[in-house]
Formats: structure tokens, C-alpha cells, sequence
DNA sequence: CATAAATGAGTGAGTATCCACTCATTATTG
DNA sequence: CAATAATGAGTGGATACTCACTCATTTATG
């Protein structure tokens, strides 16, 4: 399942870092993510994490003192390990092959990105969906991945602004139009369940015209 | 309160349709929208309504007898009244006005679309945040939402491609790029409570380069 | 090496709480 | 006074969480 690489990735760090989680833990974790994803946190009970994870429901309970805990288990290696390691891998990759057009940049970006969403469309659902409803994630999360965003991506967009390769417009909303773009199809063909892939092409095409610099310069 | 015009609006013409609405009933319907929207469906007690409805518990199931009619009642008149209606009077308008032009529609539309999706935040929100978890909700919702698009949308899409006005193409795309790109901003908006209007002109110009025709024609 | 002690993951029946929903009773309206 | 609307205490079922206990594995001891 390639669904599940790189959270699975992401898990494994974690084991390692903090001493080793048993088997039935990540049991535990992999069934919370699943069914997360599929019902939305609020409507999945811990009997059906047991059941899933095929465990007693004492278990779920055993490293995890709440469901809260759980979420958050499931949430943080996305935010803590697997979003940070892709922004700067994919970032050091733009600048190591030192993208000069906005063709460059924006193929690299639909292409690596689209990739990560879909390996990782379990946990961007729930992570999307909760941030849309729980306050203190969303403020958790924005704390988190905007500087991030800000100080990997925005380098690369004002380089490529100052050799026209980009229009002047503030550097949030270039980024907003791109990552809007990337989620807005996602969030449709994780829905109707069809290949991302396929868009690929018409979208580079689309950004690559819709932010091309003006003319007025 | 501008938020509550549309739905409020709904909810009247509902009201003229079948019968008599009493006074508490909308002030349970108008509370239930609100607690959707904040907190999200399944985290909202049938408790919180009544209070904030300033009713009795009873009160709440007077008219809907569970509370998942409750939140099939604060939505249906979104998709089958404002909905159709605001895409029919969008389309005719356009038609009206014979816009020729790719800035002319996307002008319209972005200007237009945006005072909406602002007027109905809450909804936009509820029904936002179910589509992504409840799987009937969302058939449901694509069987009625798409053929609309398909109806009021692709007639004017293909004029505007035969001008050469339009690259070639899908119009779910073209439609999706539109959509997507309103979306995202409004998403943004609605989270980090800055006012959508002021990301009007940029939207406009992106989405107008984005959909130029490409010169391979 | 044999035995005892300690550890801690796992269990599942049990509990306190919460929540959607009911209904007998009371207030309101025409 | 009839009919409708509203009330809010009550109910059953579900759900998050607990806890006393088991048992395999590891560590200490003579």
C-alpha cells in the first residue's frame, strides 16, 4: 500500500526516537488513523479502534490516556517529522538544481507535492478536517508550518520574482494560489476516489500561466 | 449581522412553502446552524441548542424528530433553494450581459461567488465539513450541485472557448480551477477571520492568466 | 545454573457520564 | 374550550475511561 509508506516511515521514527512501541501499540495507532479518515475523529469509538486493531480495549488505553492523546499521537509525526523533512528535501532540491523559470519551480512542486499528498492522503484528510472544526490544532499547526512554509519557500518565490519569472504580488498569496490549486484537486480525487496523476499536466499548465508576471513591470 | 441575510432568506421561503414556521422553530434552526458551524455536527449536543435557542429540550424535536434532521433541514435549503437559485440568477446575468470576455465572466463570477460564499459562511462551513465525512450526504449533494454546474456553467465555458477566449479544456477542470482557487480563499478567510474582499483583484488577474487560451490553438 | 522477584504489556468486565430522544404536564393561542 | 406549542425531568443506550488481574519476559539472587 503506498498509501501507507510514509506514515508508516513516520511511526518508525518515532519508535526509535522514544524507545520501542510494541507491536499492538502501532496496531492501535495505524487502526485510529484508518478509521479517523474514514468516519472523522469525533464519530469513531474506541471499541471500533480495538476491534480494528484487533486488541483488547484496555489497550488503547495503555500509552494514550485519552482518545485526544490518540488524535494527537496520529497527527504530531505528520507535523513534527514527515511535513518538515518534505518542505526542506523538496526546498534543498530547488535550490541544488537551481530552478531559474517559473516552469521549473512549478513542475517540480505540482509533481514532488502531489506525490506526498496522496502517499499521504489518510492523515491530510484528518488533519484537514479537524483543523476545519478544533481551534487549538488549527493555531497549533499554523504555528508551526507557516514560518516554515516562509522560510523555505518564500527565498525561492523572491529570487524568481527578481529575474521576472513572477508577478510582485505578496508572497502568501503566490503560495496560497499554488497550495490551493494542489489542494483543491486533491480534495476532489480523494472524494471520487480517482488518480490525481491524471490532472497533473492541465494544473502546472494553469499556474504557470496564472502566475506569470505582468507585463506593467 | 450579513452573514445570516441568505440563509435567513431561506429559511422564509421555506416557511411560506410549508406552512407556518413558529418563531421558536427558527430560533432552533438558526442556533443549530451556528453551533454546526463553530463546533462542528457530531461535537454539538442537542442541550447546546436548546440553550442557545434560549428553548427547551423538547422544543428542539418538536418539529424534527432526530437531530440528523435537524442538520438536513439547516442544509437542504441551501442546495435546493439558495443554491439553484443564486447559480440560475448568476448564469442569466451572465447570459444578460453577454460577457465576451474571459475577464468579464471571471470578474463577475469572482465578485459575485465571493459576496456569497461570505453571506453564507456557516453554511458554506457545515455542509463543507460533513461532505468530507458523511458519504450519503455527499452523493446526495454532487447528484444535485453537479448537473447545475453542468447546466449553467458549460454552456457559457464552450461560447467562451469557440471565442478563443478559453483554452481547450475539459470544462470540469476549467470549473474546478475557478472553484478551487474561490474556495481555498475562502477556506483561508473564514479560518483566519481576515475579510475575503480584499483578495478580489489578485484572484482575478491569477485566474484570468491561468485560463488564457494557450497560442497552440 | 536454577529459582525467585520484578516488570509491564495486555485484558475485559465494570463504571460514571453523557447524550439523543420521550412524554406527561403546563402554557398559549384563536 | 379546543388545539397546538412548549416544557423539562426522565430514560435507555452508548461511550470514554478504569482497574484488578494475567502472564510472558527480563532481571536479580544464592
Amino acid at each position: 500500500m503506498a498509501t501507507e509508506m510514509s506514515i508508516q516511515a513516520a511511526f518508525q521514527e518515532v519508535m526509535a526516537a522514544s524507545g520501542e512501541i510494541p507491536p499492538k501499540q502501532q496496531q492501535v495507532l495505524a487502526a485510529s488513523l484508518a478509521l479517523f479518515a474514514e468516519q472523522g475523529f469525533a464519530n469513531t469509538t474506541t471499541k471500533q479502534i480495538a476491534a480494528r486493531a484487533g486488541v483488547a480495549e484496555g489497550t488503547v488505553y495503555r500509552r494514550y490516556k485519552t482518545k485526544d492523546e490518540l488524535l494527537a499521537a496520529v497527527l504530531a509525526p505528520f507535523t513534527t517529522e514527515v511535513l518538515p523533512k518534505l518542505v526542506k528535501e523538496f526546498a534543498a532540491k530547488v535550490v541544488r538544481k537551481k530552478y531559474a523559470t517559473r516552469h521549473a519551480l512549478i513542475t517540480a512542486v505540482i509533481t514532488d507535492r502531489l506525490a506526498f499528498l496522496q502517499e499521504n492522503g489518510q492523515v491530510m484528510r484528518v488533519l484537514f478536517t479537524e483543523l476545519l472544526v478544533r481551534t487549538d490544532l488549527r493555531e497549533q499547526f499554523l504555528a508551526r508550518a507557516v514560518p516554515m512554509i516562509q522560510a523555505n519557500l518564500y527565498p525561492i518565490l523572491d529570487r524568481l520574482k527578481a529575474n521576472d519569472e513572477l508577478p510582485d504580488w505578496p508572497n502568501d498569496r503566490i503560495a496560497q494560489f499554488m497550495i490551493g490549486t494542489m489542494l483543491s484537486q486533491f480534495t476532489r480525487s480523494s472524494l471520487t476516489a480517482e488518480p490525481i496523476t491524471t490532472v497533473g499536466p492541465l494544473m502546472i499548465q494553469f499556474l504557470e500561466q496564472g502566475l506569470a508576471p505582468t507585463p506593467t513591470a
